[in-house]
DNA sequence: AATGAATGAGACTTCATTCAT
DNA sequence: AATGAATGAAGTCTCATTCAT
């Protein structure tokens, strides 16, 4: 069996002009990904679509996992950003409130780009894309901090358990909703109905 | 781009030492997909490790596809078996009992194999595998219909949506369950956390 | 730095075709060697004056390196069977005429391919072809075990030197006679001259 | 296939710095010659070991032959200054005298650098390299020359041919001991007994 | 003069699939 | 039915070389 490739960059580019280069195939990676899955994307196909030479590919990027890798980053980067921001917030906010707001926070990651989500998911666990699951683990964390602090107003025993729950239940049904049934988001029952789910579930 | 190869078995195997290699073969797939991933499996390598020539697999899969699709059916069917011996015994079942003997049924299905589970999890969704959606849809459908049953004693007005929330967090629960916290499942404290948020939801 | 690609032999071919196969790739390698030398040979070269696809080569030989080390082989497993046939019926002959056959020998493993001899000595020393100092060291260990036999009659007290220095120099004559002065063969001067060369130096 | 890359230097560097920049990059031919072997030896990696950019190494060097085509020429002019330098002071000498100068000479020149010497040996003979077989010509012609002077003095009658066996004996030594057995020039006993092999074979 | 980004031919290699035996 | 040799499209990746800045 041959050695797990490089994943990591191979060079920072410093010039503009490669800067650019970057960012183009990063973005044809996006677009092949999404149209024909991990398996059937190729470097070549990338640097097809990012109107680059296979050549100036590989500069960059050292193996089709690295740009997969550059890729998720990206994506789960402006994720991040969109719940640290959050996080901020939400200190000493009612419980309602900061659930209803981590709901919709996770709905508005999933409509950055569902289908690329959805692609995201299907690339094989290794070596780079613990990168998908350190997300939702990072979710859970955030969960499970903001409870800590209610801690006492609060029915579940085992909080870490309770978080657990609820950031699962949280991305699940961003997911679902924004794949599967994206006119539940039109009005704000399916909101509604989880905020509902989850408070009946952590108040005393 | 070559036409898509056929996906359907080529042939009914009729005598037994045929079928015994038919199972040989799935076996060894499902070896070589747990420890390769889709895209590292070959069929030569499932070949070699069903113990048969590359020819004799080609005489009973038409494909690369085909092989796991066959493999997905067989644990899919599995699993079905599991849910649909179940439902029988739900008609006029207290809602407590049957909510937890789902999410039980649920946590057995995700433990037949787990590992197996999550490679075919990030087998591409193309041809062969919306089977994996279709075994989460066909969750959903039972649940509703147990719900629409009952439906005078629930809050919940859109049973639709309560019926996807709560199989999708059963499925979760499950999953995150026996493949991060197998430990879990030692005491029945999260199943009865999850029972517990599923009533408190669903109850007047 | 990529690691060093396999160099042995990938696969015992058991059936006549695939042999006929293996020997048409070996002489494939054998003709390229020759026309383009070890940089500006490739795989796809050999595959296609085998009139064998590029596949088909690589069910045998995992890379370039092993193409040239079976090559090697087969070219030095001659030689060497050309002087340990020879070997055997040196025992006990009077020096002069033992001296004469190895020089004729060593003339005639130079003459089977003087072309490939040559592009085989230009392929870079790594991993397969320490074979070609091994069958120069094989050289020296006979000449040098000759002389021990016959130590009280001659005149050198370093005997591993002086082997040294005859097999060196037979090689040498022999390579350059064969590659620059074939006509310097017709009559026997050459190795007349050499002969003498070594008599006087070994006699006391 | 490209026509035949330019070989020939492409500018005389006419300025101080523009000398060391070649200097620079020739250095580093060696230097990456050594260590990688011919055809492993990139532009680039020449280019990164001299700490110029790749750019400014085309702007002295047309291409990879024309870099090692430099080395070789720089390696072989100090090995032809050691020879032509002696053959002044050879004129006139007594015949063991010159014998054991040259091969003093051989030795020295298989000193300057034998890791290099060994690895341009394996440069492929095209274009430039015809080099390495000059500088032996040009020592066997030397030798042929000596011997001509003396001829009457000597026995064997083809002074051409004994001019061949003594300048590929000599060379062969010199380059068996510096590579193989660099104890054995601590004494001088292999000197010694290259003479004496010659001497024997050249004396009435 | 120098830089280093870009190029793309072509090298190496795999693997799903076919087919002669 | 079985075997496994053979195929070749397609993929990954390198590197000598050019060219815009």
């Amino acid at each position: 069996m041959p050695p797990r490739p490089r994943t990591t960059a191979r060079k920072r580019p410093s010039q503009k002009r490669s800067q650019e280069t970057v960012v183009a195939i990063v973005d044809a990676t996006a677009r092949v990904l999404k149209r024909d899955g991990y398996d059937h994307m190729s470097t070549n196909k990338v640097a097809l679509a990012a109107g680059v030479s296979i050549g100036s590919l590989y500069q960059y990027f050292p193996s089709k996992e690295a740009l997969v890798a550059a890729l998720m980053e990206r994506h789960f980067d402006e994720i991040r950003a969109l719940f640290e921001e959050e996080a901020q917030r939400l200190a000493g906010v009612p419980l309602e409130v900061a659930v209803r707001a981590i709901i919709k926070r996770t709905i508005e990651a999933h409509q950055i780009d569902p289908i690329l989500h959805q692609a995201l998911e299907q690339v094989p666990r290794i070596g780079l894309l613990q990168k998908f699951d350190d997300v939702q683990e990072r979710g859970r964390t955030l969960v499970h901090q903001y409870l800590l602090v209610s801690h006492e107003s609060l029915r579940p025993k085992d909080l870490e358990i309770a978080a657990d729950l609820i950031a699962s239940l949280i991305e699940m049904v961003s997911h679902g909703a924004v794949l599967r049934h994206p006119n539940r988001l039109k009005d704000g029952v399916l909101v509604d109905e989880t905020v509902d789910l989850i408070l009946r579930y952590l108040k005393k």
